[in-house]
DNA sequence: CAGTGGTCTAGACCACGTC
DNA sequence: ACGTGGTCTAGACCACTGT
């Protein structure tokens, strides 16, 4: 960079860094190419590892770098835009969603908040993972109350992905009104973490989905996308790439 | 906590710390409270202050601290929903959104793109700012090829806010369409945190909108919102509150 | 096994807000 | 001036992935 820019605010060495590397990675280096290693690098720099390790941070953050345990640094490829919003009148993906399982949990408090059942009422929670390009990309957990699917009182306990199915099915019966959704920043619990191929903690992507039927939420779905590789998209169409 | 778990996979300190401290938020503090110090805290838990800061930085990053140098670390209120989408056939957002000033220059490339203008191509440039209950939640960069206002080719150079109006008055005469909008993790520019009253590098949201008039792109503006306060909105209605 | 990134330590100094 | 969080260092060891 040109900017020498009399230090009257001594910008930090891990930002300077990072436009440095920035501009290396757009210039240099094609997408998929190993990174020199951490310890490599920060010699080159002349910074310690933990400030080099900072700036590595903030690109793998913005999607630029991907790091692997054991394996090494790598240039990402631009993110993936996902269709989140705007399934209108129709129950979102069977295909796009791949089911898991499925189990009668009691929702988090702030979810029986929005299913306006009593905290501790029981719900199925059906649990799914979308995929992108064989890329596991989001996991979900959709809760879904007794009372919205009043065929499956007394279910045989079938396992696995096909009493997931089964939930599926019962609720896609219903005619469904439309929806509300809210994207916030979080950081992957250890099980979603491991399903998504990241380490717990992770920055994500934490979009809750409110379904309505009949003028109440008939169910309530929370869905983990991996923050580095996504870019959810709403509306019409999918949107163009995007970089920087 | 009591999960003394056979340390067969050894939980990281940071990660227990952090659940620890969750818990403590839940049920020993109040919004708005301040934290001993970080010093005093590492001590307390037997870790090095790096480590702690750790565990802080997450716990920021999930909105429920809030740390300012030369004050504190303090108990961040519940996050602020604030509505993206759904805003129809209708220009956003003259209560919400304040402009700040506008100017003739080359959006970047990416923008480009999505607008169909040749790189380099200059186009109207507006930033606003968005607040709520007096905070700012939001910097946008609004670009306006001159195709799309060219009622405005002349301009009399007016500055400031007064300039930003004139671009918004001439783009809401258009009659809009729809429009796409995409989300995705990024970290504040130096400008765009200084509004903010964030550090550069804090973790935001960007808002990617592109607004459609007869078919083409008319307009695209890219959002900046904090996504430590923020909990963006899609849909019907303002969801009700979230946590954890 | 060697090499990678992930965690952790115990210090130091700096920039900022408040008093 | 003082106390806060922010940056930075130079080490150490651990967990994971490949060969």
């Amino acid at each position: 960079m040109g900017t020498t820019q009399l230090e009257s605010v001594p910008e930090p060495k891990y930002w300077h860094l990072k436009t440095v590397l920035t501009d290396a990675l757009d210039s240099e280096f094609a997408v998929g190419e190993i990174l020199p290693n951490e310890r490599e690098l920060a010699a080159r720099f002349g910074v310690a590892r933990a400030t080099l390790r900072q700036a590595l941070e903030q690109l793998e953050l913005e999607g630029r770098l991907q790091r692997r345990r054991g394996v090494g640094t790598t240039v990402a490829p631009p993110r993936v835009g996902v269709a989140v919003g705007d399934t209108g009148q129709t129950w979102p993906g069977t295909e796009t969603w791949e089911p898991v399982d499925s189990e009668a949990a009691a929702p988090p408090t702030a979810v029986a908040r929005l299913l306006d059942t009593v905290p501790g009422e029981l719900a199925h929670t059906v649990r799914r993972i979308r995929r992108s390009h064989g890329q596991a990309v989001a996991a979900e957990l959709l809760y879904v109350p007794a009372r919205s699917v009043p065929g499956l009182t007394g279910i045989d306990a079938p396992t696995g992905p096909a009493r997931a199915r089964l939930v599926l099915r019962e609720l896609q019966r219903l005619p469904l009104e439309g929806q509300d959704q809210s994207v916030e920043l979080g950081s992957a619990r250890a099980d979603d973490a491991k399903e998504l191929d990241r380490l717990p903690g992770a920055p994500v992507l934490l979009v809750t989905t409110r379904y309505i039927v009949a003028g109440r939420t008939a169910a309530v779905a929370v869905a983990t996308y991996r923050a580095d590789t996504c870019r959810l998209t709403f509306g019409d169409a999918g949107m163009q790439l995007l970089a920087g």
